[in-house]
DNA sequence: TTCAACTATATTGTATACAAATAGTGATAG
DNA sequence: CTATCACTATTTGTATACAATATAGTTGAA
């Protein structure tokens, strides 16, 4: 996409990220538009896309909100993403080659090193596990699928949570990365189905507990 | 949505599903819209729905071409959609009200009405089947299972050949209707899952039989 | 005082003009 | 004869002006 549609796309999806819009808020497209620096008409398509991937909502008279996503919505996106998910895992499983496979192992290890220290290396936790997960999509080979999936994985909840981890759930995150390697290696869908299954369900349970917890005063996160 | 950009929503696909609009033909901005007699405005617009539903792709240079369909690509469709809409029918059991139970056996009764003639009623048939998923998947009640199974049912290779049907296919297709109907008046969610999943995978293998006879004469059908 | 209708204002939709970028074409040099 | 570079034409991106529509505020009458 050109420069000044991703500019707004970027700066509106920041600003509903950092909370600077909050959630049920309108957003006129001239206010965005001045606040960007841009035309409406790249805002427009800006809101189009941020509204196919469910940040923005729209009333009746076509006048933009920021979605407000409620524990429902959030669990909705967990298990629709562990379906899919799981779903990728099992194709990539009979579909993955050499390079892909070795692309993987790379990540695996990197997340590996960004955890032993005392202190995590959580950013580079993130970017890896960020491409493991991109790499199996890519070895299930269906756009559809990554075209869904695409709409799932960075939204609001998955970002806004994914920003501080306890070394448990990183391990455990880390060790499901291996078992997912494994079942690879062997070219075993239905075991490569189930340990991603799980392993979403995982990082939704933590959630929950996090938000349980509902500490206000930093970020929860949870590593999928 | 508005006039101008529905009517060029509109017109664009029904040109795509006519085959007036050739798969991997480029097609410009400035040609549609006069082609649909407004401007590039809501053209672009209405691209960007298309290409959302895959009806149209780009190349890396932002220039729009008719979506290209592969066997592969349709039997990924199938897939997805047999996955969600099984996993809508399972939510829907478990949710779904009285007044929604009796608008799917009213659709059952004039499915079932449309087929006892000696000549099948087939649009009577397709409404109702199409009003049938519909209030399965509002019952289902996922914003997000919606938006991502409306990308699904509505694409080229469902709509291009739901278009005849043979006797059996039209039966079949109602009698798993019948059996949904007891799976979610016993709130059984499984049951509704298997159903669903059968459903639809039975729609593919008809279409894939179909498809294998390759007859081009006139457009084979498959009812889910 | 309340409800309704009307006007004013704000917001989104559309058209058009212009800017930027890309691909196609032709000429020229190796 | 091929390949590369420059130029032109085509196509998409952006800005702005204007039109249509919805909301809110105000005024009037019951």
């Amino acid at each position: 996409m050109s420069r000044a549609s991703d500019r707004a796309y970027g700066h509106i999806r920041s600003m509903i990220l950092s909370g600077a819009l909050q959630p049920g808020a309108q957003i006129g497209e001239e206010q965005l538009a001045e606040s960007c620096g841009v035309s409406r008409t790249p805002v427009r398509d800006a809101l189009r896309r941020l509204q196919a991937e469910l940040f923005v909502t729209r009333n009746e008279s076509q006048r933009c909100f920021v979605a407000d996503w409620s524990l429902s919505d959030i669990e909705d996106s967990f298990e629709l993403r562990g379906m899919l998910e799981a779903h990728a895992a099992k194709r990539a499983a009979t579909r993955i080659n050499w390079d892909q496979l070795e692309r993987l192992k790379s990540c695996s290890q990197a997340i590996e090193r960004a955890i032993e220290g005392v202190i995590p290396d959580v950013p580079t936790f993130l970017e890896n596990n960020r491409t493991f997960h991109a790499i199996i999509l890519e070895a299930a080979a269906s756009d559809r699928l990554s075209n869904m999936l695409g709409r799932l994985v960075e939204q609001p909840v998955v970002l806004r949570t994914a920003l501080q981890y306890d070394r448990q759930n990183l391990a455990r995150s880390s060790h499901e990365h291996s078992e997912l390697l494994a079942a690879f290696a062997r070219r075993d869908g239905p075991w490569a189905h189930a340990i991603m299954a799980a392993h979403i369900r995982r990082a939704f349970h933590a959630y929950a507990d996090a938000h349980a917890s509902h500490r206000e005063d930093g970020q929860q996160g949870v590593a999928a």
